[in-house]
RNA sequence: GGGCCUGUAGCUCAGGUGGUUAGAGCGCUACACUGAUAAUGUAGAGGUCCGUGGUUCGAGUCCACGCAGGCCCA
């Protein structure tokens, strides 16, 4: 006889699983096997998915969010790969930037002020070269690890020349079309130092100090009005000349005020926000009458004599406030506009805006389509009115003079035109006994000329200098721009054909960033980045941008002849892009001039924004590859990147390709630490994705990102999490398969597909898990196709743990342990075995390793196997083999077996017992057949005889009617609530005529509403003088009512079930057979096997089950209520 | 300061188009089952659905205003 040793094991069977190990092995096999290479090699010729892979910085180490990134990306790439696509990954690689060079300097211990005197550009630059890989075998040591299939071998580098000759051609495309220029942006500047400074800088600890300033609110008279002014606040009254149009807030509230001037006593009209008044007008004036008020009193009487919302305001014109000569503008200057930013926190709810001065005064004035006060330079350029040293021009020095003059006002010094400086003043006017400065003689001018409401000390936080300690001015810095506004609409238009996950990010935060565009400022004053390929004549008056290596070398060939340069930078070495070689290339004019290069290098977000065509080195190379590889059917990445990459791909598209960079996105959230903040090395709150991969294997972590929340919500990362899916789903499924292998090995069972039963032929519970198998493929491939993994996994988990292993497992287990082979094993094996392979299939996106590991396990002996389960093609659902009315009845069978363990808990009946009955109250024939139809189920099930029905027809159902609300309360409104009320208090009669009738009258509030049958629902939920329960619609009633027979069944099982624990107790193997004897002096266990010996026999693998007169050595069993003494030996 | 996201049981999350008593898993407690057994079933405890107003016969769901946390931008 043949014993478990010496099967052949068609299936690997396991006591223990370990997923790290798997994951390795897995691993090892794709690269011994080449499996990614062939996934893509298998589909030449295919339809292209492409995807593009946002290149991450490897000047880091790794962390557990990028595991997620990576798996996000990974997954929709797999999908599509086994429907047929062919999917080329490239890898890439963000080398230039900020953080790299901030790195570097941090290292080297210098600044940005030593690069290029305590160390060249040339030296910096390599350093930088070599600090932006560091990290990268981490990197692709991760990348592996968790299974992100990408081709790692031949990256995108963005330092490389080829890369940057691709930016350069984008470039000048841009250029060609005019939406390369030069402006101006406004950025924080140090007059002391010269320099402008980075938002980095002015983040440095200390920059900010607090400080007291000269606040004015002053007078703007509105045209056409006597007397009558707006109110607006400044803490910088320098910035007064400048001003050029007030800002208020569309939706608050404004007043006008009847009031006098403090300083000048003049009766005036003021116009400030209704939540400012307290701060201007002294409430405990209220009641003071405006005849009254005499010059000098120290209550100033006020009245309120209109009040308006701010968008009333819009247009309204004014006087300008220092009408210098040469400063005039024309309209629409010196108006109303509104500003999104405008609060009532401090001021007056009006903002006085000043175009060279303020970032939010800058943009708005653009907006608005209004100039600002700026002088003209030798070549026609706008100057601001404050120079780079920080002080007025001497056009404004000379009017402040004269005023100086009139007003008789009196400094420490007789102040010149050039002796303005508006922050940095020097050390010995600061010290001097009576000074000045020039906020203050701006303020004192405004209070002689009635054009000052209130001048106060202010103290407020300013930012300064890091380097010289002195106030830091917002001022017009030159740039590089790229007129994105000139595209604003299209690029609004391509952005509605974009599927973002979720919606919101692409409709709020980037609809809003792009419906808000302003023009991209693509200079960056550093040395390690793309050079900006621009070159100019000193007098700016002549400019080329140079597009590929091809005309560089030209033109440099060019100046040499001229004798601008005497060789080329790159004579005898490979061509580098990179300052400081480029900077030493002069052009040469058409005019014979020299040209230098623009000294800016760009926005490296542009590097990334335009890998689409850099990373193919085209429009250089590849040009084929490209155009089937454009635009990407799918990125995804952080949401933080929304104005970044996603943003830059989107522009660079839109204005030169005129098509959108991508036309899926996913814009995954934050990965936190359980608590929900956010991981620091500095807190320790970090997951080190090595160790987490070490411990828990790839694919569990990545199920349990994928599955616990929506990508694109923050993950609260918990290793619990982790440790919890990898027991109830994976743990589950092993289980499962365990099962399978242990008795498909018994029964020397073998998958073939050709000789497979039809699914018809199986069983009712085989056609069932095969329905609803088909169910969730349609599922999870709706939900893969609207980039839905979240929905995708916990479908899959839900068939495998709910369906597959709790019910059909469960139910079907007999099947597989008893008998020989026989057409209805045959089909149970095939059934799960079906099962099973397409779980594979189904799992392989999201769980790579663990996946292929049991689709080689499932397949090994098969002939049509392939190498791997990812080399697969997507089985489609076979929708002619979805069964709904059957997946109903089985809901409908679990539903009452549930209810009937239920009972048999109340009556505390244990399951072994059998009992004879069960009673279904039915209202509706379709329930009756959908029950009948899978009644042997039940029965089995929940161990009852039968299963009976009762319907009106008995005569004894009590039936229970509820409203149908949604149906109701469209056709009664209001009146709803009586009518629920009567028919809550109905009885059967009236659910009888309803019935019979199908409608029925009901009087409320002395009037009479017919209600129709079908705006009710009616229900049975009680038999009397029955234990009954119900759920979901459906009632059950159980018979406790124990016979003689049935209890000697009920023994019968006991004793099988004693037995079967006693086999096990022994060590015997499942297919060993026994002899059993037994003491004969119990007179109901003689009955028993008496009558139902054939079935202990048969359950337990008995020979023999004899009776024996005082058994001596036999085990004494606890059968509940007596015991007996049992012998089992092996046969 | 602005834009956007999130807030439901101790924890992690579901809850088309409003509908009477808000669900699942984990965890906890009790019981049962025992040839998948480090598995499984049943039951129980556990909720101000972030708050306040509003719309409605009826709001976890719609609207407004707040609060808390987060991201991005000033």
């Amino acid at each position: 006889m043949l014993t478990r040793k010496d099967i052949v094991k068609t299936y690997k069977e396991f006591k223990q699983v370990d997923y790290p190990s798997i994951g390795e092995d897995v691993l090892q096999y794709w690269k011994d096997n080449q499996i990614f290479e062939k996934s893509i090699a298998n589909r030449e010729g295919a339809e292209t998915f492409t995807f593009f892979e946002g290149p991450p910085s490897a000047n880091g180490t790794p962390g557990i969010h990028h595991v997620m990134a990576r798996t996000l990306k990974d997954i929709f790439c797999r999908y599509k790969t086994l429907q047929g696509y062919q999917v080329k990954r490239k890898g890439g690689w963000d080398t230039h930037g900020l953080p790299v060079e901030l790195q570097v300097e941090k290292e080297l211990g210098i600044t940005k002020e030593d690069i290029g005197k305590k160390i060249s550009v040339e030296e910096y630059n390599k350093k930088c070269r070599e600090t932006v890989m560091r990290f990268k075998n981490e990197w692709d040591d991760l990348t592996e690890k968790i299974g992100y299939w990408v081709d790692l071998d031949d990256p995108y580098i963005t330092f490389d020349p080829k890369y940057i000759e691709s930016l350069w051609s984008l470039l000048k495309k841009l250029y060609e079309k005019g939406l390369l220029y030069k402006g101006y942006t406004i950025q924080p500047y140090s007059p002391a130092a010269g320099t402008g400074l980075s938002s980095h800088e002015l983040n440095q600890p200390g920059t900010y100090k607090d400080v007291k300033d000269t606040s004015i609110t002053a007078q703007f008279k509105l045209k056409g009005e006597e007397n009558t002014y707006i109110l607006a606040w400044t803490t910088t009254p320098w910035t007064l000349p400048s001003n050029s149009a007030l800002a208020i807030g569309e939706n608050l509230d404004y007043v006008k005020v009847k009031t006098f001037n403090p300083y000048t006593h003049e009766p005036c009209t003021v116009i400030l926000a209704k939540a400012r008044m307290n701060a201007y007008l002294n409430p405990k004036a209220a009641e003071l009458k405006l005849e009254d008020y005499k010059a000098g009193d120290k209550l100033i009487p006020f009245e309120v004599v209109g009040e308006f919302k701010g968008k009333e305001m819009l247009g309204w014109e004014y006087e300008q406030l220092f009408p210098i000569p040469g400063l005039t503008l024309p309209n629409p200057a010196f108006t109303v506009v509104s500003g999104d930013y405008v609060t009532t926190e401090d001021g007056t709810g009006i903002v006085h805006l000043a175009k060279a001065f303020g970032a939010d005064d800058f943009r708005t004035l653009v907006q608005n389509d209004v100039p600002g006060i700026f002088v003209k330079d030798d070549r026609g350029n706008d100057l601001p009115i404050v120079d780079k040293q920080g002080k007025f021009i001497s056009l404004v020095g000379e009017y402040l003079v004269e005023k100086i003059a009139e007003h008789g006002i009196t400094a420490h010094k007789t102040y010149g035109a050039d002796d303005f400086f508006v922050k940095n003043y020097t050390e010995d006017d600061e010290n001097a006994s009576d000074f000045k400065n020039t906020d203050v003689i701006i303020s004192i001018i405004l209070k002689n000329e009635n054009k000052a409401f209130k001048v106060e000390k202010y103290e407020h936080s300013y930012p300064h200098c890091w380097r010289t300690d002195k106030p830091v001015l917002y001022y017009p810095m030159d740039s590089w721009f790229i007129k994105t506004t000139a595209y604003k609409d299209r690029l609004v238009e391509l952005n509605k054909t974009i599927n973002w996950k979720p919606e919101a990010t692409g409709t709020g935060r980037f609809g809003n960033w792009l419906e808000n565009l302003v023009d991209w400022n693509l200079s960056r004053s550093r040395f390690w980045g793309t050079p900006l390929p621009i070159w100019r004549t000193e007098d700016g008056t002549e400019e080329r941008c140079i597009g590929s290596i091809a005309e560089l070398e030209a033109a440099i060939a060019e100046s040499i002849a001229k004798g601008f340069m005497e060789k080329s930078p790159y004579e005898g070495k490979e061509i580098d892009l990179h300052r400081p070689y480029v900077d030493d290339v002069i052009l040469v004019s058409s005019k014979g001039e020299k040209m230098v290069r623009e000294s800016d290098l760009i926005d490296v977000w542009f590097d990334s924004g335009a890998m689409p065509y850099a990373q193919w080195h085209y429009p250089f190379e590849n040009e084929e590859i490209f155009k089937a590889n454009y635009p990407a059917d799918y990125i995804a990445e952080g949401v933080d990147q929304t104005r970044g990459w996603f943003f830059t791909l989107h522009a660079i598209a839109g204005m030169l390709f005129d098509s959108v960079a991508f036309k899926n996105v996913i814009a995954n959230g934050l990965v936190l630490d359980k608590n929900g903040n956010k991981m620091s090395k500095r807190l320790g709150n970090a997951i080190d994705p090595f160790k987490t991969l070490k411990e828990y294997g790839p694919d569990a972590v990545r199920w349990y990102m994928l599955s616990n929340a929506n990508p694109w919500d923050n993950l609260k990362f918990n290793l619990d999490g982790v440790t919890e899916v990898q027991r109830r789903f994976f743990g589950t499924l092993q289980n499962t398969y365990n099962f399978f292998a242990l008795y498909a090995n018994l029964d020397e069972f073998v998958y073939d597909k050709t000789k497979a039963i039809p699914v018809n032929k199986r069983a009712e519970l085989d056609q069932w898990i095969v329905s609803k198998l088909q169910s969730l493929i349609t599922e999870v491939e709706e939900a893969m196709d609207n980039y839905d993994a979240t929905k995708a996994t916990r479908a899959i988990m839900s068939f495998t743990v709910d369906q597959l292993s709790n019910w059909y497992v469960r139910l079907a287990r007999k099947r597989f342990w008893r008998g020989d082979m026989n057409e209805d094993k045959q089909a149970a094996y095939e059934t799960l075995y079906e099962s099973l392979l397409a779980l594979t299939q189904l799992m392989s996106s999201f769980a790579p390793f663990y996946a292929d590991w049991l689709y080689q396990n499932l397949t090994a002996s098969g002939t049509d196997a392939k190498a791997s389960v990812h080399l697969t093609d997507w089985t489609k659902a076979q929708k002619d083999l979805i069964n709904t009315d059957l997946e109903e009845s089985m809901e409908l069978a679990q539903t009452i077996s549930s209810l009937v363990h239920s009972l048999r808990k109340k009556e505390k009946v244990k399951v072994r017992q059998p009992l004879q009955r069960i009673l279904i109250p039915i209202l509706k024939e379709k329930t009756k057949a959908q029950i009948e139809h899978l009644a042997e189920l039940i029965k089995s099930e929940v161990n009852i005889k039968d299963i009976e029905f009762i319907d009106d027809a008995s005569g004894i159902l009590v039936k229970n009617v509820k409203p149908n609300l949604p149906v109701l309360g469209k056709k009664l409104g209001p009146k709803m609530r009586f009518v629920v009320g009567a028919i809550n208090n109905w009885s059967q009669k009236e659910i009888a005529e309803i019935e019979r009738e199908g409608k029925i009258n009901v009087a409320v509030e002395g009037e009479t509403i017919e209600l129709l049958l079908e705006e009710v629902l009616i229900s049975s939920q009680d038999i009397p003088g029955w234990s009954v329960a119900s759920d979901l619609g459906v009632t059950v009633a159980l018979d406790v009512t124990i016979s003689e027979e049935l209890k000697q069944e009920g023994v019968a099982r006991d004793l099988v079930n004693r037995i079967q624990n006693l086999r096990k107790d022994m060590g015997l193997e499942v297919q060993d057979k026994i002899n059993i004897s037994f003491d004969a002096g119990n007179e109901l266990v003689n009955t028993s096997v008496k009558n139902f010996g054939d079935y202990i026999q048969s359950e337990t693998q008995a020979i023999n089950l004899n009776s024996v007169a005082n058994l001596a050595d036999g085990t004494i069993l606890d059968m509940d209520d007596f015991e007996i003494s049992v012998k089992v030996e092996k046969a």
